[in-house]
DNA sequence: TTGTATGCGTTATCAG
DNA sequence: CTGATAACGCATACAA
């Protein structure tokens, strides 16, 4: 890649080639249809020729779009350490921006990426800056505090991916949590014939953890079960908080209940732990369930029931609203509401606890 | 986002309302140093008040710039289904990815994101279109045979990552996979004490696979050992080829090797389960190694050793060298070349089995 | 120190 | 059906 004399070939070094206008080349580029065939070919053959790719820059100036939108995630520590518990709920908005991707460019439309908890301290200088180069922005949840999304919303189409969906000030792209925990309440009730339960909830500030909850306690109590007090079970969102929560309620010679649905899986996860300690089996004793179905809950003993969102459609969906809002096709409904799915295993008694070296997920085709 | 009657405020309407030329507003834009501090204040107050972002594309035309890079990596499968043992490995280009794009942003750079697979079909038309957006391409190994990227690298700054390292039309970003095997070498034979070694080797066109092979070979041979045939070993990637393998050489009464060294890590979970499935302990009775250290290997039982890859640093540095290249910065080597880490487990014999709930790496800090 | 004028590569609006 | 030519928003060489 020296700096060729040349320079990349632009429409008019098609045009000469071609022997006709740059009009022209422009045209049958974008396919106009009238145009004379032989005329057609012409260009097409120089095209191919000079290998001419269309300044995207120049495109986007001229037409006012750049056919490019961005999305923006949380920022992630830059350690290159090991995995982290932290580390492992990545999974989840990586699918979402493979999604996206997907989407995007079967729209025509690519995707620029961006951290906003990057180096640049600043989420919110970092998406404004972005502003200039997409035509559009999907916001994961949490990047940027709710007041603040309005007046950018106002600048430029964005959606929001994830978020509460009381937003009025953006679309919103999001799952259902209260159906995904009344088919948890439904499953540990109905199904497992449970009656005493309890759920562990994430940050009180946290709409998806409220959510949840009130919804889990409503399934529950509507089908004739009792929820704990929420206050005893309040955690934070980590396996610690949860682990802590549980550990305070047996010490304080709390009532086991039948079943503990948490808002997350890492709680979860600090939910069994504590309990192995305790010397509670799960889920003999009492059945477990969490909430996103993270990659390393299938390997834990036993695999962990937990609720599965379909990440991938997520991002998808995302963009696709997102690109309409571009192109002045308004959003079927302000709030887009995606299904979860209840992904069943052991920890909720379903299924025998699976010892092997490998879970059922991993086929080896032999 | 009403089609606002205004449109976006461009520096026009900044320079209007400072009361100066749009030179001068570009001026203070860029940091240029000659300007009386009234007048740049006047300037920044208008753009404040204006919330006035520059339009990246009529930047990227003027300056010749976009500021963009793109990374291309390979297609995924469209399916939402549950993880499969593909997706697993993708965490791996999605630490590139994040790696990428930090470095990216670092630089002032944004990170344009492409799967070459998608839907489009011909990911030679895909990378080439990216071509009049961006400014710069890295593109991840496998996605375009090898003779197609030098023409593209002579059209623009290209990085490869994670290549062979022998292709000489475009600068490659890759882990030392020869020092990395001569680690395992090392470590199975003069750590353990190893002599009778196997090694089950990629498919046999991968560059990877046979420069690991090489590797693994010539230092257990130099530090006294044996590695059995390849041939017998020979597999292709995946853990059903690996255990078949494995299944073939034991059913052909072959000598059990004191150590298995795979090319990859689910090969090593196809060898490890046809052992078990045989009644052969790992690693009392034969250890094995594994490469890339995948975020499930270390729940396994035994934890897998495994080379781990900085795959977030090779990111990183792939887009260093590329703004590099677009800005007119020869890169130090045309072959770059990161360092591994021996990632040591249970499955070589150095640690003793973890058969808690929870892996080490879980630390619940309560 | 600041303003004027031109070019960057496309698309789109006119004529022809 | 095709060809001039004017935007598009910004950076910059050249003047002042």
């Amino acid at each position: 890649m020296e700096p060729s004399g040349a320079g990349a070939p632009t429409i008019y070094d098609v045009a000469d080639r071609a022997g006709v206008s740059i009009a022209t080349v422009s045209r049958v580029l974008n396919g106009h249809t009238n145009l004379r065939a032989a005329t057609r070919q012409r260009v097409m053959d120089a095209v191919g020729e000079l290998k001419f790719v269309p300044n995207g820059a120049a495109r986007g100036l001229s037409q006012g779009l750049k056919k490019v939108v961005g999305i923006v995630f949380d920022g992630v520590p830059a350690t290159d350490d090991l995995l982290s518990v932290e580390e492992e709920t990545l999974l989840f908005s990586d699918s979402i921006v493979r999604g996206a991707e997907a989407g995007a460019s079967q729209l025509g439309y690519s995707l620029l990426l961006n951290s906003a908890g990057g180096s640049s301290g600043d989420p919110e200088r970092t998406i404004n800056g972005l502003t200039g180069k997409v035509d559009g922005l999907i916001l994961l949840d949490r990047v940027l505090p709710e007041r603040r999304v309005a007046p950018l919303a106002k600048r430029i189409p964005m959606v929001l991916l994830a978020g509460s969906g009381r937003t009025r000030s953006a679309v919103t792209v999001r799952v259902d949590n209260a159906a995904a925990m009344a088919d948890v309440a439904a499953h540990l009730v109905s199904g497992h014939g449970f009656r005493r339960l309890a759920f562990v909830s994430g940050l009180a500030a946290s709409p998806d953890s409220t959510t949840r909850a009130q919804s889990f306690v409503a399934s529950v109590t509507e089908l004739g079960g009792t929820v704990q007090p929420l206050e005893a079970w309040a955690a934070d969102w980590t396996s610690g908080g949860a682990a802590r929560a549980t550990r305070q309620w047996l010490e304080s010679g709390g009532e086991l209940p039948e079943g503990i649905a948490c808002a997350n899986d890492q709680m979860a996860i600090g939910v069994m732990h504590v309990l192995a300690g305790a010397g509670v089996k799960v889920p003999e004793e009492v059945a477990v369930v969490g909430f996103d179905d993270i990659p390393v809950v299938r390997h834990l003993s036993p695999a962990l029931t937990s609720v599965r969102q379909p990440s991938r459609q997520l991002g998808a969906t995302a963009v696709e609203v997102l690109v309409g809002l571009v192109e002045g096709r308004p959003p079927a409904s302000r709030d887009i509401v995606l299904p979860t799915q209840l992904q069943i295993r052991g920890s909720c008694g379903c299924r025998a606890e699976h010892h092997g070296l490998l879970s059922e997920t991993w086929d080896l085709g032999v």
